[in-house]
DNA sequence: TACCATTATGGGATCGATCCCATACGCAAA
DNA sequence: TTTGCGTATGGGATCGATCCCATAATGGTA
């Protein structure tokens, strides 16, 4: 049979789902199967020259050994399932994906990628495909910054990580950026330039629908304040200000803070396009950047922080790093019967020059 | 593959908490495994009674089935490979997955997503996960519109579609955008606008390290001179400039055609970065868009798009149709014996308020 | 009532791997 | 030579589902 179909060619082993199984190469090396499991397997009381005449029957026949065979037997899955919402605000977001797949390929394991949509009921649906499949635990990566609501039905059932989100009760373990680091890193970045007088323009909270605390809105705030009161600077209210997503909404807030008495000579902006519709109106009320007026971003989302002149410096969210924590704890700490952690990482400026 | 195989451990053994069989949903409904199977496969000849009974522990004992053990059987792994490449230059190229992801859903399949990073030994190492897994096919995506190189041992044993690249003697079925179609209607819109003096920065073939011919640049130009054709528009190579991806280049360039004898009154830019350049350089030229000086983009990334004031007219890629199309092609006429298709999809143009 | 077609159900064989017990072999010590 | 032990190998049992044949139950018709 193996000759036969060495003879014509690979159009006919295309047709064949299952190929080669573990009994034809243990046939053509004249061994039994349970040695070849064993070569497979890496096992020690192989002889050499057995193991040799296995893995060059192996690869000239191209042989690679049934997953679902072996995970039956070994319930063993070696996938992890990754779901997220579609909601996408920063499609860098995707980083976490990235994050956490480089992650997963270093334990050698594979992830199932999955969109949960917007209603539970398709959620519910999307987590029976993963159950079915029996993944080794689910990440759930939010593509902002929010608290979600994960179905208690399915955390009793599989581990859950939660990524760039948390839940209610923080009941589940979760890695969110530290919005708190984020708002002084870029709020100390001016200080240390020598401004005293910065203005923010935070995001507001009414990102389209109505979601209750926005933490990355309340906890920039906290790190600004906190970077102001650690240098003596008093906190003036008539510097704060709220954008909503609309494109003009920053500019107008920008035209609005320079022009009270007393204006400030640095903007931070909540996020990247915010700073963007900032950079407009001072262009517009002739100040220069960073001369008359310095600015900071938050995202550090590339395609427009560099295209930005002069290119904006900014705060950037650690999604890859999120990625990467949700694997290691999933592998390594799911089982741990400790309070679930609520990991915060930290917000790093990235230096441009818009300061 | 072999290096692979002798990676994994041998003692992979990890003791999954293996709910209940279908044995055990057989036993204490009291019928048998054969007509529990054929309640979850939705086989007709079995009563109702029997059928409500059955389904009712189910849900009771919140059984999910063994994956693993129903593929073994009927071979059919429901899952499709996606691959890519990591460089990333346009974030929005992730709704490739999200068309791809959301095609697969309808038909009952998952999508297990890998990297296959940059030398072709990862690559190769990838796909080997990809085979013992035994996924139905492989959908491979670049970020970018490019060709791409296929081990021809992997093309040999799986079915494998690219979407947003093409492989070099058009071997494989592939998707990309209508570059063509792209440059066409972005001129035609300005020309239908009455443009008649139309610049053109161009992307440049220099996009980072020398890649043989960039399609996005010669067919964006090829629709650019096609559509002054159709409208007896003279082409005028003056009118044409190439940027590289340096923010302030497309800045320069459009400087440079705007103080020329006989200045453009529209710019048709290569992507929307080099058209927020353009922008940058119209405003300190005090040239109000569309007023004095029309704009169209391409790419529509809509962070940036929306962001910009005026709002940038612009060209769409068809991202989240070509992840469509490859899962399509990959399900029904993976076996087709046809000349593998190169099949183009239309760039509709973004109206907006730059035109 | 006898007969046949259809529906409903049970249970053995099977998929391709791993696990593990039994056994053969080689070699050193008694 | 015999005994003992570790190494190398073979092959039956097993994982949890599906497939399929055999058989029982049901219902309609001659």
């Amino acid at each position: 049979m193996i000759e036969l179909i060495l003879e014509t060619g690979y159009e006919l082993l295309r047709d064949m789902p299952q190929k080669y199984t573990i009994l034809d190469i243990a046939k053509t090396a004249g061994v039994s199967r349970g040695t070849v499991s064993r070569v497979l397997n890496n096992h020690p009381s192989v002889s050499d020259q057995t193991r040799q005449k296995v893995l060059e029957v192996i690869k000239r026949l191209d042989y690679s050994p049934n997953f679902s065979a072996r995970s039956l037997r070994t319930a063993a899955s070696n996938m992890v399932g990754f779901a997220t919402d579609e909601v996408i605000t920063t499609p860098f977001a995707v980083d976490i994906i990235r994050g956490a797949q480089d992650t997963l390929s270093q334990y050698g394991k594979v992830m199932i990628a999955i969109n949960t949509g917007y209603d539970s009921q398709a959620m519910q649906k999307s987590m029976e495909v993963l159950l079915e499949r029996r993944v080794e635990g689910i990440v759930y990566a939010a593509m902002f910054h929010r608290e979600i609501d994960i179905p208690a039905q399915l955390v009793e059932r599989i581990p859950v990580v939660l990524a760039n989100c948390f839940s209610k009760d923080q009941l589940l373990p979760s890695v969110v950026p530290d919005e708190v680091s984020g708002g002084y890193n870029a709020t100390k970045a001016l200080l240390d330039a020598g401004h005293t007088r910065i203005g923010f323009i935070n995001l507001s909270r009414a990102w389209g629908e109505p979601i209750a605390p926005l933490p990355a809105s309340d906890g920039r705030l906290k790190g600004y304040k906190k970077a102001l009161a650690e240098a003596d600077v008093p906190y003036d209210e008539d510097l704060l200000h709220y954008t909503d997503q609309r494109p003009t909404s920053s500019y107008d807030k920008t035209l609005e803070i320079m022009q009270k008495d007393d204006p400030p000579t640095a903007i931070f902006c909540g996020n990247d396009r915010t700073a963007m519709g900032c950079y407009n109106a001072l262009m517009s009320l002739s100040l220069r950047i960073p001369d008359d007026v310095a600015v900071v971003g938050f995202d550090n989302q590339s395609n427009l922080c560099e295209a930005l002149y002069p290119s904006l410096t900014t705060v950037q969210l650690p999604h890859y790093e999120m990625g990467q924590w949700a694997v290691e704890y999933l592998l390594n700490h799911a089982d741990d019967s400790v309070d679930p952690p609520q990991h915060k990482l930290n917000c790093p400026l990235v230096t441009r020059d818009s300061v």
